[in-house]
DNA sequence: ATTTACAGGACCAATTTGGTCCGATACCGT
DNA sequence: ACGGTATCGGACCAAATTGGTCCTGTAAAT
């Protein structure tokens, strides 16, 4: 249904917790999962996968929790989902190289490749804190079309 | 896990394919299923759906086949997508409205709608002409982050 | 009429998803 | 050192989707 999973929609909205409470305090997956209201299962085998994967940092025992391996700033959204759910691509032939036997005959191939490196590379400019510095200075939900694949690759710039 | 389902990925080709030939000479799905290298059954099941929801033409009897409803240049990939697989949107809650619960306590919820659509519309804006119109004069696969989601909204520029 | 080809279903197996549960282990405070 | 917490790392399961097939009916051309 082209969406992303749940897993993943449910896991960046943790990570978008983790990182807007003041820092190194680590929270456990109850609280996390009251305050996102999620069940606690599902987002204890969420947290497991991020801090599995190096996204956080899990602490046991008692006072225990995670927290982020790295700074919200350091940490792009196209790396969650690409965690949580493998490789950021349209299709398959997109994600890794000969995974698909119709290669050949494919007609459509390379302008797909194109569009899906480029929702990839869209993904990968947002971080972590870009989703929790909301509201505040930024985001404006009136960029529609800041997201552009070129289509026509104007000649008159070819300086490269 | 984030692709497009096989289905639509066929679909596309198989659009590709009708909008690359000589116009107007309907094709058969299993001249089609041939030339793309794929069932027939599926090919069939595919061109059937693309037709009900009035992207292609059907004609039946001895000599019938599909034509495409539309030019290639008045249709694009989102709403093929859309067609084949419902509305283009990362996640529920930035497809229609109030489809999530967790709405309310959302906290990312803002800025993910932002990143969703500006992924629609990336991929509105890529017509089906693009997708076939390729290797000549468009489409050069260096254009790797044309595609950005603006993120800071630069104050500097507030003339709206 | 006969043939060709789409329409519209039902149908099915396999995979993926969303979700639960439990034993083992590690850390903290006393 | 001990006991309590809380994560770790699994196994596990039901339900929904997917990818794919097949069959009956109907429309158009020769």
């Amino acid at each position: 249904m082209f969406r992303l999973s749940k897993t993943t929609d449910y896991g960046i909205v943790l990570m978008a917790q983790l990182a807007s409470s003041p820092d190194r305090t680590p929270q456990n997956a109850r609280e996390l999962a009251h305050s996102s209201d999620l069940p606690i299962p599902m987002v204890s085998k969420i947290l497991k996968a991020l801090a599995r994967e190096g996204l956080l940092v899990s602490q046991r025992g008692s006072k225990g929790g995670y927290h982020l391996a790295r700074l919200p700033e350091e940490l792009t959204v196209s790396e969650m989902i690409r965690v949580l759910e493998g490789p950021v691509a349209l299709m398959d032939c997109a994600a890794g190289p000969s995974l698909c036997a119709h290669e050949t005959l494919c007609s459509v191939r390379e302008p797909w490749q194109v569009i899906s490196r480029a929702v990839e590379q869209a993904l990968a400019d947002v971080t972590l804190a870009d989703l929790v510095r909301r509201r505040a200075n930024g985001f404006h939900p009136s960029v529609s079309h800041a997201l552009q694949i070129e289509r026509n690759a104007a000649p008159r710039d070819a300086r490269e």
